[in-house]
RNA sequence: GCACGGAUAGCUCAGCGGUAGAGCGUCUGUCUUACACACAGAUGGUCGGGGGUUCGAAUCCCUCUCCGUGCACCA
C-alpha cells in the first residue's frame, strides 16, 4: 500500500483526476454498449448561456446532475450527460455590443452593420464563449464533451429552420400586426415570458374635459400617462353607468397637443370599470393592450407618439417631441395645469411590466412579429397530469398545468441580429418560407431572428442528431432526468415537452428534479447587483470542488429554496479532511487490504458497524431514488462521522492495539470493508478524494478493469447485505442493541468526568448488571479513557462517590474525598427531579380511565414500560443521594 | 385578487397523531500517536397567534399574522 500524504492537497488530485478521467473517455457515451442489461440513462444539460461564467446556481444545478449521472454509472448503466451552451441570442448580443462600444470599436450595431456585429459576436464567442465550460470541469462535471453542442451550430440551426418551416406549413406559424411587448432599450419584441411585473410607485393624474356638445359640462380622467394624451382616440365609458351613458357619442376636446386639440368621441364599451378611478377612459389604441382592443371594437385609428426607444415622436406635439418618455410625463402634467385641465395628481401604486433582461419598464407597442400556436399542446399537458411524467417535488405540476390550460400565442421574433434568422423571404406582394432561400432576383429575406427560446426548446433531441434516426436517438430518447430551475417552467420546460411530442411523438424527459433557488444568509436571492454571490472558482480553490460540492448539497432540501453559507463549504472541506485522516489510520495499521472477514471473530462493534454500514447504504439509496440529496449528506455524514470514526474506529483500537494477530487482521478486514463500501457511497458527491483513496488504499486492485479497477466511477454501487450474507456474518438485529448499550455506557461515565472536571486517566468501577467478555471490558476502558477499569459485582462505593446508571450497570468514580458533595448531591438530585417529573407525567396518563380505555394497547404497553422504567431508575436515584449523605 | 410554499433551539433544517431531534454556533475541558479542518462534555425550544377535532396535536381541520414564489391585473 503506498502512503497516503499527511495532509489532502485538492489542488493537485483534483486536476489529475479529471485529466485521467478524460484521458480514458471514463465519460463516453456509447450507444451501442445500451442492452437490457445495461439500460440507458440520460440527461441533457440545461445548457448554460455561452456567455456565462458559473455561478453558485449552475453549481447547485451540475452537481445534481454529475451526482445521478455518476451513481447510474455505478448501477451498470451506459450513462450520457449531454452538454452545451445557449447563443442566448439578446443577452449575449447585448453584452458583446457593449463591450465593442466600452472598447471603442463601435459607437452603434450600425457602424458594423448585420454581417460584421455577427462576425464579431463569433469571434467573441471563440475566444471567451467556453469559459463556463472549463468551470463545469473544475467542478467534475463528469459531461461526454465528445457531444458538446451549441444552439447556433450549423446542424443545430438546420434543426431549427426544419420546425419553423414545418410549423409555417402546418399553419400554426403566423405573421400578424399585434400588440407585442416591446423593449425599448434592446429595441426588440419579447415574450409574455420575458416581461416580469414589479410594484411601482407612480402618480395618478386627474385631468378634465369639457363635452363640446353640452358646454359646462366636464369629464373627469385619471390616467397615470399624461405624456401619451396625445395619442388619445376615444374616450370610453361603461354604458351601464348612470352618471356617463347620457354623454355616449358625444365628443371631448383632447387637451394634448396644445396645437392639435383633436375632438375624441366618447364611446360605450364594457371594459370600462365605473368603480375605478372616475369610470372615465381614455383610449389610447397605440400604448395600451386594453386600449387597442376597445380600438378595434369602436374602429378608432391609432395615432403612435413614440419612438422605438421610448422618446416621443412629433405626433405628441412640438411641446414633448424628442423627449425621453419619463420626462415627458412631467412636462405633459405642466402642460395640463398651464391649460387649466390638471385637477389634482395623486401618489398611486400600479404594477409595471419590466424587461427581465433589460430592467426597464416596457412599452405596449403595435408591430408586425411573428407569432406561434403552440403544438401538441393536449399531449404535453396529459403526460403530467397523469403523472407518466413526474415533477420533482410535485407541486411544480400544478404550476404547469395552470399555464398550460391558459396558452397565448408565442411571440417568437425579435429585431437582434445574432439568432436563427427567420427563413422567410419577400418579393413584392410574394412570401416564400423554405430552409434555403428561394431560385429567382428580388427576394429579401425577413431582417428578424428567432427568440433564443426557439431553439433551446429543440435541445433535447436537436443535440442528438435529429432529424437522422441516430443510434443516440434511438438508445439515449427520451432522456431519463432533467434538472433545471422552476423559474424556467415555462421559457423552457413545458415548450421542450410540446417539441418532444411534436418532433418525437414521445415525452422528452421523464423525471424533472426543480432546484430550489439560492439565497443569500438573509434570504437575499444571488444576484451580481447586490454582490452578495461568492465566486464558485474562488470557492474552489480554497477548499476544493469536493467540499464545494458536499456543502452545497448538504444545504439542498427537495423543494426549498437554498440558504447559502458559506460554513457549508467549510464543512464539506473538514469532511473530506476527515475521511482522508480516516484512510491514513487505515494505512498506518500496515498490511496489505484484507479481504476475508471471518464471522467467527467479529466483535460486537464489528457487527454494530456492519448493521450500521447496512442502514446507510438504505438510506442513502433510497435518498437518491427520491432526489433528496440533502437527506442523502446528512446520512453519509452521520454514518461515517459519527458512527465509524467516533465509535468504530474507537473501539476496533482495543483490538488493533492488542496482541492477538488474528482478530486484528479481522478487524483491519472488517475496517477495509467499510472504507471500500463508503468510498462507494461518496463517490457521486466527492467524486476527486474518493477516487484518489480508492487508488490510494489499493482498493482497486483485486476489482475487474472496468468495475472499479480502472476507476471507482465504474464500481458497483453497494447493496446492502441480504438475509443470507447477514446469517453467513451471524448479525443479528440485537447486535446493535449490545454495542449501543456499551456506548450509551461511555457517555455516561464520560459525563461524571465532566461533571467533576477530571481530565486525566482515572480510575473507574463497574457494578455490572450481566457478564461481561473481557473485549468489551477492555473496549469500555479505552473509550473512557479509564487507568484501570475495575469491573466489580460487589463493589461498595465510600460515601459520596459519584455514580451513574447505565445499560450494563451502575458505574462510578471513586475519587476518594476530591469530589464537592455538595454539586454531586445538586446533580443527583436534578436528575431525580426529572425522573419525577416523567414518572408523574406517565402515571398521571395511565389512571385516566378515559385514557387506558381508548389507546390501542401498544401504547398501553409503551406507557407502563416507560413507567416501570421510571420507577427504577428514581429508586436508585434515591440509593444514590442516600449514599451521599 | 387567485394559487402554491414556508414559519420548530442563536442559525440551517428534520420530525407530520403517541416521552421535542440533528448539524452548525455558543460555553467548558483536552495537542488522548488518523484528524485542533480534531476529540470529549454541556447549554439551548410554552414547535408563528387564536380556535376546533382527539384519551392524546409540532403533526389533522378552521382562522388570522408574517415571509417567499407563481399567475392575473383597472386606466
Amino acid at each position: 500500500m503506498p502512503e497516503l500524504d499527511k495532509t489532502y492537497l485538492p489542488a493537485e488530485v483534483e486536476p489529475r483526476w479529471y485529466q485521467r478521467w478524460l484521458d480514458d473517455k471514463c465519460f463516453e457515451a456509447d450507444p451501442s454498449r445500451v442492452s437490457e442489461k445495461r439500460p440507458a440513462y440520460s440527461i441533457v444539460i440545461p445548457p448554460p448561456n455561452v456567455t456565462g461564467i458559473l455561478t453558485l446556481g449552475h453549481v447547485l444545478n451540475n452537481t445534481i446532475q454529475d451526482i445521478l449521472a455518476r451513481r447510474a454509472r455505478m448501477q451498470g448503466k451506459e450513462v450520457l450527460w449531454l452538454p452545451g451552451t445557449d447563443h442566448a441570442g439578446i443577452a449575449t448580443q447585448n453584452v458583446v455590443e457593449k463591450t465593442l462600444k466600452k472598447q471603442g470599436v463601435i459607437k452603434h450595431r450600425d457602424d458594423l452593420g448585420r454581417e460584421g456585429l455577427v462576425a464579431k459576436i463569433w469571434e467573441w464567442k471563440e475566444k471567451h464563449g467556453g469559459i463556463i465550460i472549463e468551470q463545469l470541469k473544475k467542478l467534475g462535471a463528469s459531461c461526454d464533451w465528445s457531444r458538446e453542442r451549441f444552439t447556433f451550430d450549423d446542424d443545430y440551426n438546420a434543426c431549427v429552420m426544419r420546425v419553423f418551416v414545418d410549423l409555417y406549413q402546418k399553419g400554426l406559424i403566423y405573421r400578424g400586426k399585434r400588440m407585442v411587448n416591446w423593449c425599448p432599450s434592446s429595441l426588440t419584441a419579447l415574450s409574455d415570458e420575458e416581461v416580469v411585473m414589479k410594484a411601482q410607485n407612480a402618480i395618478m393624474y386627474h385631468f378634465k374635459v369639457e363635452v363640446v356638445e353640452e358646454p359646462g359640462t366636464w369629464l373627469e380622467i385619471a390616467t397615470t400617462r399624461p405624456e401619451v394624451i396625445p395619442g388619445d382616440t376615444a374616450i370610453a365609458v361603461n354604458p351601464k353607468d348612470e352618471r356617463y351613458a347620457h354623454l355616449i357619442g358625444k365628443n371631448v376636446r383632447r387637451p394634448l397637443p396644445v396645437e392639435n386639440q383633436a375632438l375624441l368621441p366618447i364611446v360605450a364599451d364594457e371594459h370600462v370599470d365605473f368603480t375605478f378611478g372616475t369610470g372615465v377612459l381614455k383610449v389610447t389604441p397605440a400604448h395600451d393592450k386594453a386600449d387597442f382592443e376597445i380600438g378595434q371594437r369602436h374602429d378608432l385609428p391609432v395615432i403612435d407618439v413614440m419612438h422605438p426607444n421610448g422618446t416621443l415622436n412629433e405626433l405628441a406635439g412640438k411641446d414633448l417631441a424628442g423627449m425621453e418618455r419619463f420626462a415627458a410625463r412631467k412636462r405633459a402634467a405642466e402642460l395640463l395645469a398651464e391649460i387649466g385641465s390638471l385637477v389634482k395628481e395623486e401618489p398611486y401604486q400600479n404594477n409595471l411590466g419590466y424587461s427581465e433582461r433589460a430592467d426597464v419598464p416596457i412599452e405596449s407597442r403595435l408591430s408586425e412579429q411573428w407569432f406561434l400556436k403552440y403544438p401538441s399542446v393536449k399531449e404535453s399537458q396529459d403526460v403530467v397530469a397523469n403523472g407518466e411524467m413526474k415533477f420533482h417535488p410535485d407541486r411544480w405540476a400544478k404550476v404547469y398545468d395552470h399555464w398550460m390550460t391558459g396558452l397565448q400565442d408565442w411571440c417568437i421574433s425579435r429585431q437582434v441580429w445574432w439568432g436563427h434568422r427567420i427563413p422567410v423571404w419577400y418579393r413584392g406582394e410574394e412570401t416564400y418560407c423554405g430552409i434555403d432561400a428561394p431560385k429567382g432576383e428580388g427576394w429579401e429575406q425577413d431582417p428578424d431572428v428567432l427568440d433564443t427560446w426557439f431553439s433551446s426548446w429543440l435541445w433535447p433531441f436537436a443535440t442528438m442528431g435529429w432529424p437522422e434516426k441516430t443510434s443516440t436517438l434511438k438508445a439515449f430518447y427520451p432522456t431519463t432526468d432533467l434538472v433545471t430551475g422552476p423559474d424556467i417552467i415555462f421559457f423552457w420546460v413545458a415548450r421542450m415537452i410540446m417539441a418532444g411530442f411534436e418532433w418525437m411523438g414521445e415525452l422528452p424527459f421523464k423525471n424533472v428534479y426543480f432546484t430550489g433557488i439560492i439565497r443569500d444568509k438573509q434570504g437575499r436571492k444571488m444576484s451580481k447587483s447586490l454582490g452578495n454571490s461568492p465566486d464558485p472558482l474562488e470557492l474552489i480553490a480554497s477548499y476544493s470542488a469536493d467540499a464545494l460540492r458536499f456543502g452545497i448539497m448538504r444545504s439542498a432540501p427537495l423543494g426549498q429554496d437554498i440558504c447559502f453559507d458559506e460554513k457549508n463549504v467549510e464543512l464539506g472541506r473538514n469532511f473530506c479532511t476527515k475521511l482522508w485522516n480516516a484512510a491514513r489510520f487505515r494505512q498506518m495499521q500496515g498490511g496489505a487490504t484484507e479481504t476475508e472477514i471471518d464471522p467467527a471473530l467479529l466483535s460486537s462493534d464489528d457487527k454494530w458497524i456492519l448493521l450500521r454500514l447496512n442502514t446507510a447504504i438504505d438510506e442513502v439509496s433510497a435518498a437518491l431514488d427520491e432526489y433528496r440529496f440533502s437527506d442523502a449528506t446528512a446520512s453519509l455524514y452521520r454514518f461515517f462521522w459519527s458512527e465509524y470514526c467516533d465509535w468504530y474506529v474507537e473501539a476496533s483500537k482495543a483490538v488493533l492495539q492488542g496482541s492477538d494477530e488474528k482478530r486484528k487482521a479481522n478487524t483491519l478486514a472488517v475496517i477495509d470493508f467499510v472504507l471500500g463500501q463508503t468510498l462507494r457511497l461518496f463517490h457521486p458527491f466527492l467524486p476527486f478524494i474518493t477516487e484518489e483513496l480508492w487508488h490510494g488504499m489499493g482498493f482497486n486492485q483485486d476489482m475487474p478493469e472496468n468495475q472499479g479497477g480502472n476507476s471507482l466511477m465504474f464500481a458497483p454501487w453497494p447493496k446492502p447485505l441480504d438475509a443470507d450474507e447477514l446469517a453467513h456474518f451471524g448479525l443479528l438485529p440485537e447486535d446493535e442493541k449490545a454495542a449501543n448499550d456499551k456506548y450509551e455506557t461511555v457517555v455516561l461515565g464520560r459525563g461524571l468526568k465532566s461533571t467533576f472536571n477530571i481530565n486525566k486517566k482515572v480510575r473507574f468501577v463497574l457494578q455490572p448488571n450481566q457478564e461481561l467478555p473481557a473485549h468489551e471490558v477492555e473496549v469500555l476502558r479505552l473509550l473512557l479513557n479509564a487507568e484501570p477499569l475495575e469491573v466489580d459485582a460487589a463493589f461498595t462505593p465510600t460515601k459520596g462517590t459519584p455514580s451513574a446508571l447505565t445499560p450494563l450497570g451502575t458505574i462510578f468514580l471513586p475519587l476518594d474525598g476530591l469530589i464537592d458533595v455538595e454539586a454531586e448531591r445538586a446533580r443527583v438530585g436534578k436528575e431525580l427531579a426529572k425522573a419525577e417529573a416523567e414518572l408523574e407525567k406517565v402515571a398521571a396518563k395511565l389512571a385516566d380511565t378515559n385514557f387506558t380505555s381508548k389507546v390501542p394497547q401498544k401504547v398501553l404497553d409503551e406507557h407502563q414500560q416507560r413507567k416501570t422504567d421510571w420507577q427504577e431508575k428514581l429508586a436508585k436515584l434515591r440509593e444514590m443521594l442516600a449514599a451521599l449523605g
